[in-house]
DNA sequence: CTATCTTTTCAGCGACGACTAAAGTCGATC
DNA sequence: GATCGACTTTAGTCGTCGCTGAAAAGATAG
């Protein structure tokens, strides 16, 4: 109750938390509770939590926070570590992971080159039929081979600091 | 009948298209339907067709192909062209669009740097509580910096050849 | 205005998935 | 081995959404 970051029980906090889930669930088809456990445990302090806590904070059944903290485990976004005892585990956020999970949402548009081309081969390359699919065929072409480049440079260049 | 092209009894094409439709179904949260229409378009012969030729090749109901030509048009995706007449509108494939759609769709991913940024300014920059929240922020910011710069590049030495 | 063809709208069905509550499993401590 | 807390699984509910079929609305020609 003395701290204010450990629940969400400032309005504008949870709000933004709403926001950040809304995002989520429409550009990584992720469910809402996913994104409250993510956002949330981007600005808790401390930054770790359990299970109950996120329970607890976001209003959400254990089941749930269950499940959802396993999609994001399996996403490599979150981290659990255990302790010793009967103490539960500690979720923490893996911030650096962001451009991983940025990187494979984009890979599976650009994975659209595949059946671009086979379909090109399927129905012969020739004549005004093959053309329209070809257009679109050397669009996606293109933005795999763009992909790699980008990603290089944000290793390169992006990455504000390295840390090692 | 007698044209392949015109209908989808040839299974390797049906196939294809519930491949090209599943995977719009994935990556742009389209209905199944939508993306099955906008496969049609792609490889049919002639390109153009009208609402009830689409019914019929992708075995949907009428009003199916009436909620998702609009849709489609809306997207700017495919086109629509009325005739004299009490003839049926024709719908076509709009390829050269396709790269503002996969635009769009990245663009809204790099969105959530607004709310990153809405973030950092809410609860205040400092400390290890801002940190996670910096680290994803500064990605989100590399990237739509880089985004302009990758669709100028598309326009000048991506695209195959200009149409004039 | 009437007849005919095209397109949209809408009620209803079925499926899917997020979510919850509760029961079940696991593991550590006593 | 009994107990207690942490975590997972399961059954079931609720809401959403794609889709259909049919009716309504629109449009064009006679």
């Amino acid at each position: 109750m003395a701290e204010y970051a450990q629940r969400t029980d400032r309005p504008a906090m949870s709000e933004w938390i709403e926001q950040m889930a809304a995002h989520f669930e429409a550009t990584e088809a992720m469910p809402l509770i996913a994104g409250r456990i993510l956002a949330f445990l981007l600005i808790c302090d401390p930054p770790e939590r359990t299970a109950a806590e996120l329970s607890h904070a976001l209003s959400a059944s254990t089941g749930s926070v269950s499940t959802n903290v396993r999609l994001l485990m399996r996403l490599g976004i979150i981290s659990r570590t255990t302790r010793q005892g009967r103490e539960a585990a500690l979720y923490r956020v893996e911030e650096d992971r962001w451009p991983h999970l940025v990187r494979h949402r984009m890979q599976r548009v650009t994975e659209l080159e595949e059946l671009t081309e086979a379909g090109l081969r399927m129905f012969s390359g020739q004549g005004e039929r093959a053309r329209r699919l070809r257009t679109v065929h050397e669009f996606y072409r293109w933005l795999s081979g763009e992909m790699p480049e980008l990603w290089k440079r944000w290793e390169r260049e992006g990455r504000p600091k390295l840390r090692f």
